[in-house]
RNA sequence: GCGCCAGUAGCUCAGCUGGAUAGAGCAGCGGUCUUCUAAACCGCAGGUCGUAGGUUCGAGUCCUGCCUGGCGCGCCA
């Protein structure tokens, strides 16, 4: 149930008949907490087109609305807000009726849809590095929160297979024996290669050729080109496994899998009449969007040599997802330098025919990682970090605050902390900030562990955990009753998580879902010091309430962080 | 030259379709531990929301100009 949807279809009901036109209520979250628990910001702008006063109007729409079951007050403040105060017994009613069932108040607004998140998408010529992290981490989340409505989520992991550089890796592969255990430092076996290619003219050469032969379809060179994805594949994978990010071989779907697509969609392309040439070069010229010379913008699809670019992938991808897959909506989880390139492609798709009308094309773009300096995320050398490298001074830093926390731990249980609680902190620190900015990466900040960190809700659950092992079986739940203001508090919070949800799964922005996990763990940790729940002098059907409470309030942290990828612990 | 994004407290950032006196967290200052885990809680202080106009009952949010920073702009992805 969510509470603010309720409100909103109540009210704009009744708003709606009085205006004498469709009319948003607007209710929200109250700005303050003297406003109440809710506030209606609609009656304004409704009075306005009907051109009455509005506090006169907020007052007939109190007149004619019935809310009694719901709120314990409506009042009129300012200029026309309408102040709503739940109920106490509604909101036991509804904290009731979450704690029933996994979904804990969430429930799929609309239709189900499908759903193609694209999201991490690394070249495999190279290993991962922290460039792949925000995609990875951020379509995660997404591809989560989806399923966790309902939605039908296929991921799909757009890899590049298919550049030129394959040649240079296969033939280099060849040199030097194919083995395997060469390809274990995959950024050196790319290094090494490149400078092969760049020093030997007849290495260049064949390389190009090992190109052609592979994109001609070569069986031998087809066989050592799936050799090489499957080395790179499993790097990828690992860091997958580390990270906790539901991708497997089965979302793989790399820019190869459309070669033979390619030569459709140029022609299709044509058949719809947007096809032209210029300088030898085929492509879409759009009126929208302009050129140094102010000329109208000319999108290739295909190279005066023949040879076809992302844009025609990214279109053949398109066609496939909602031709094949039968996508509604299809989120690409790029970085926003592609921003322009994707708006071009999805303009192109719709006036080709590729993409229907009602599905949706959303890029999800995010900022870059900066360094401490401002500057683009490098390592002191100068050098791109690999990922592999991050996740491990991850976890190598919450081990020692294991240590220093904690003494007296066992090396396993330390391992198992530091693991759980650095990648989460890692992930957090990057799903907390709004997608679209850049976001500068610190490590202090983020494994320092105080604030709106990972480790803060992980240590509220881990708390929630405690007092139920202490009350052992003494540890029955009961009819929850919001008698302090602490309580009461807590309990409007925890209603709220299907509000939270609803809009990251709307606006593709998790860091929504953050905000309101930090909010909910605030309100615990308030709720923790004030109101005791196993102390001998607390009654026994308030402390069966609270522990009622903590059971909700754990089961929603799980479940949040849960849904951006995030993993809980008994024990901290 | 054109386009996209950003500019909010000393620092890092929130601020949902325009709503009431702009919020957090760090850092700073001051309180709270014989503890249901102090990785915590409570309080204080900190602001011309880049800038100049405009739209209106109301603007951090919408429009226009300007300034600053980042990114992008036909045969790389």
């Amino acid at each position: 149930m969510n509470i603010r949807t309720l409100l909103d279809q109540r009210l704009g009901e009744v708003i709606s008949a009085i205006a004498g036109e469709p009319c948003d209520a607007l209710v929200n979250v109250s700005s303050k907490p003297q406003f109440g628990d809710y506030q209606a910001n609609g009656c304004m702008a409704a009075a306005k087109r009907a051109k009455t006063n509005p506090r006169a109007f907020a007052e007939e729409v109190l007149k004619k609305i019935d809310l009694s079951d719901i709120a314990d007050s409506l009042e009129i403040a300012g200029p026309g807000f309408i102040n709503i105060i739940l109920r106490q017994d509604f909101l036991e009613a509804q904290l009731a009726t979450m704690a029933t069932t996994d979904a804990l108040g969430c429930e799929l607004a609309g239709e189900a849809q499908t759903v193609v998140v694209d999201f991490s998408s690394p070249n495999l010529a190279k290993e991962m590095h922290v460039g792949h992290l925000r995609s990875t981490i951020i379509g995660d989340a997404l591809g989560r929160v989806l399923e966790f409505l309902g939605h039908s989520v296929i991921r799909q992991n757009h890899v590049g297979d298919w550049g030129t550089q394959f040649g240079m890796l296969l033939n280099y592969m060849n040199e030097t024996g194919g083995e395997t255990t060469t390809l274990a430092n995959l950024e050196e076996f790319y290094r090494a290669s490149k400078q092969r290619f760049d020093e030997d003219e007849a290495f260049a050469t064949t390389s190009r050729e090992m190109v052609v032969k592979l994109q001609s379809g070569d069986a031998d060179c087809k066989a050592a080109w799936q050799q090489f994805l499957d080395i790179s594949l499993g790097h990828c994978q690992t860091a997958y496994d580390r990270l906790g990010v539901k991708l497997t071989k089965d979302d793989v779907r790399g820019e190869s899998f459309y070669n033979d697509d390619l030569p459709i969609v140029v022609k299709d392309l044509d058949t719809a009449g947007l096809l032209k040439e210029s300088d030898g070069a085929r492509g879409v010229f759009l009126d929208e969007y302009r050129n140094k010379d102010d000329e109208p913008l000319f999108v290739i699809v295909q190279k005066s040599d023949g040879g076809y670019l992302y844009a025609t992938t990214d279109l053949a991808a398109m066609r496939f997802r909602t031709g094949e897959i039968n996508a509604q909506r299809i989120l690409y989880v790029t970085d926003s330098r592609q921003g322009d390139h994707f708006a071009q492609v999805f303009l192109i798709a719709q006036r080709a025919g590729f993409v229907p009308e009602h599905v949706s094309l959303e890029h999800v773009p995010f900022g870059m990682m900066l360094g401490d300096d401002g500057k683009p995320f490098k390592t002191r050398a100068g050098g791109t970090v690999k990922l592999m490298d991050l996740l491990d001074e991850a976890t190598t830093r919450a081990g020692d605050l294991v240590t220093s926390k904690n003494p007296g731990i066992t090396d396993e249980a330390r391992e198992t902390i530091a693991a759980i609680v650095g990648i989460g902190a890692l992930k957090y620190a990057d799903l907390s900030q709004n997608r679209a900015s850049d976001y500068v990466f610190a490590w202090d900040k983020m494994i320092s562990l105080d604030g709106n960190t990972a480790p803060y809700m992980q240590y509220a659950y881990a708390r929630i955990r405690s007092i139920f092992r202490k009350a052992a079986s003494n540890a029955d739940l009961g009819a929850i009753v919001l008698g302090e203001p602490q309580e009461r508090a807590l309990g409007n919070k925890l209603l709220q998580f299907a509000e939270a949800v609803d809009a990251v799964a709307r606006s593709a922005m998790p860091n929504v879902l953050c905000s309101y996990l930090f909010e909910l763990a605030g309100a615990y940790m308030s709720f923790y010091e004030s109101c005791p729940v196993l102390k001998d002098d607390v009654a026994p059907e308030t402390r069966a309430s609270r522990l009622a409470l903590c059971d909700l309030v754990a089961r929603t942290i799980q479940t949040g962080l849960g849904l951006l990828g995030i993993e809980t612990l008994e024990q901290m």
